[in-house]
DNA sequence: CTTTCCCATTGAATCGTTTGAAAGATGATG
DNA sequence: CATCATCTTTCAAACGATTCAATGGGAAAG
């Protein structure tokens, strides 16, 4: 422990007595000054200002651990993500900042990593550190519905984002995916195409199912007909690139079984942007020979080549709602409020871009072929 | 303030002091015991067992602002970050996170979004939660040095990654950019490209010049020609995607200004991306008719279509020899240590993908152009 | 002259934990 | 019996801040 000049360990910082004893006034006075509380109306304007000065003469910074002990308060939002290389997180992520942004909380980020085991502690930590409420972005969620009720044992606010637990007591924040399913089929099928594959979700991901039944209801509205050969699933481990490769390599052995779709449905953008590889492979090109479709609408869905046309959720939209929700429980002073299990969906919005058209009019696919020659 | 049923608000939680009610020992005892303190060697193991189990039925947990307080630590690391969007970051903070698990610190992550006003502001907030290192992730950074020297000030260890200082004594990790470049141009000089086209970086980012030098030293030693019309150059703001559609829109300007590049060599991944469509706007493949080669390797560039060659950060890596050497200064004390300024150089590795080919031997150009019409 | 009110400041308790010193036991040794 | 060592547990003082109740002065009101 290194000893400064003035005598002090180098560990300690200037604190609340420090200022007390360089400016002659006392701590609760310092205190009371600095924090602008009511009282403080009392106090001299020359003694403000002079404590104001002193304060900021000896950079003096009140301790978060103290203060908070003794307010018995943390001023913190825990944020518990899954994995944050998922670019859907990312935004998400953003609308929380941004709305905790103009309140008085700090966001507390850490990562689980998909892991079960990563989960728990990171949780136990937050709870150490007395979070006044948390947001858990499950995006991607093979969690077991009870290691998520815990939750609510913890007598802190808790909100979901991007996914819904089939029943329990905590509130959700979500697009309405079988309202984006329905959207998705709607947009090929009115581009003429009528003979679709199709990528869905992993049967265990509950949101995955709401997907597929919107694209089943507007199946059934039209009477389009999906042969098994074009439907497939991804099978959903929780490796990071996961969805891309499993999205290219279903694609490919649909494609030596039977060619013949003329656009294709991806479960969200990553898979869709292994299709689009599995396409140029397989020497078909997209949106000439064959329309692809994502959901989610992640960053790259734009930049993508050629651009990524997809169903898009409104995911810093998801990340202020679910902190506007976060706030009014913590108001509401832990009382369980009337509204806390909602479920709030959002509409998903369809965004045409580049990687689907209408059904090629001219027997386009056969003109480039030759053309390749 | 909600009563629960046995009197308690449904604020406080169970303290140590219940614990020591409900077992009739002391709250010494606990704490030693659950903390196994040396002298926990002392206390009877019936005792031990007893404590142990009466914490575990009233779900303790000790208050991580009554112990840091006391023992003058808060076991967190801050970690700084300018977008958390921005890919690059995504790897840096897996690397962080992973490394932090196996120690008793937990990553206090916050995002100034670019801007200084909230750079300072949770700074200030890292301070007050007295976080024992920091570590920021300066990707794109325009804060001014003055900002970053601040740092020091505060007294607690800092390391830089992904950006260098001109002068100043914290210590930084990041690739060998002048290597970097120096490899990038390589390899596009030895697939016979001789014609390159060149998006450099903003000259204000100190680690931009530092690529171009790279780039300069291999272009002397070979005697490659750079006609100034290929040589363009970002501005740099700090929106989220405007490398995207600086590279886009630089690319199209050369394009019709003189197209007779036959590669072109990006400051980063997403100007590359950027690049590849407008060469494609302009009827131009990648790579039959224009190379294109990236820098960074972020997780896209791999999934982008064509994948992307390009010259990698070891990201992942940075973040974990950061936090290497925020610990080892945690350490020691605070100590100034002599390798406190210090700056890691990593090497950077090129990463071929499609995106880059060797020169066309035939006059595809033309031929393609012929296939269209 | 006492009471009341306002002003300006402070004393002392408190939040939940850790920890060095001390205090009770018990048994062994001189 | 005093002394000492060993074991087991507790006391009480921090850590740094906030806040309620209290203080003492001065002026105005009764």
């Amino acid at each position: 422990m290194a000893i400064r000049k003035d005598g002090k360990t180098s560990f300690s910082r200037t604190t609340l007595a420090d200022v007390a004893r360089e400016s002659g006034f006392s701590p609760s006075t310092i205190s009371i000054v600095l924090n602008e509380a009511p009282i403080s109306r009392y106090v001299a304007a020359k003694t403000k200002e002079h404590i104001r000065e002193v304060a900021k003469r000896l950079d003096y910074r009140p301790d978060a651990f103290g203060r908070s002990l003794r307010k018995r308060r943390s001023h913190t939002i825990g944020v518990m993500i899954f994995d944050i290389s998922d670019p859907f997180c990312t935004l998400i992520l953003q609308g929380i900042e941004k709305s905790l942004h103009s309140t008085e909380f700090l966001p507390f980020i850490v990562d689980a990593h998909n892991q079960r085991e990563q989960f728990e502690r990171y949780l136990a930590m937050l709870l150490e550190y007395r979070v006044e409420g948390l947001i858990v972005v499950a995006n991607w969620l093979f969690i077991d519905i009870e290691t998520l009720s815990e939750l609510e044992r913890h007598r802190v606010p808790t909100v979901l984002v991007g996914s819904e637990m089939r029943s329990g007591p905590l509130g959700s924040v979500l697009v309405n995916n079988e309202q984006g399913g329905y959207l998705a089929l709607q947009h090929l099928y009115s581009l003429g195409h009528r003979k679709i594959a199709f990528i869905r979700g992993p049967r265990q991901l509950w949101d995955s199912s709401r997907r597929w039944d919107g694209v089943l209801r507007y199946a059934a509205e039209v009477g389009l007909r999906m042969p098994k050969k074009w439907v497939v699933e991804l099978t959903g481990s929780s490796e990071s690139n996961s969805s891309f490769d499993e999205g290219r390599s279903l694609t490919s052995t649909m494609l030596q079984h039977d060619p013949g779709f003329t656009a294709l449905l991806a479960f969200d953008d990553l898979t869709a942007f292994g299709a689009v590889r599995a396409l140029r492979d397989f020497g078909r090109s997209v949106p000439e020979d064959c329309s692809v479709l994502g959901f989610d609408d992640v960053p790259y869905a734009a930049l993508f080549n050629p651009s990524l046309s997809t169903v898009r959720q409104p995911m810093e939209r998801m990340g202020s709602i679910a902190v506007g929700r976060i706030l009014n429980e913590i108001q509401q002073g832990g009382e369980v409020t009337p509204g806390k299990g909602r479920v709030d969906l959002l509409p998903p919005e369809l965004v045409q871009r580049e990687s689907t058209a209408a059904i090629h009019p001219t027997g386009r696919i056969l003109a480039r072929k030759i053309g390749k020659i």
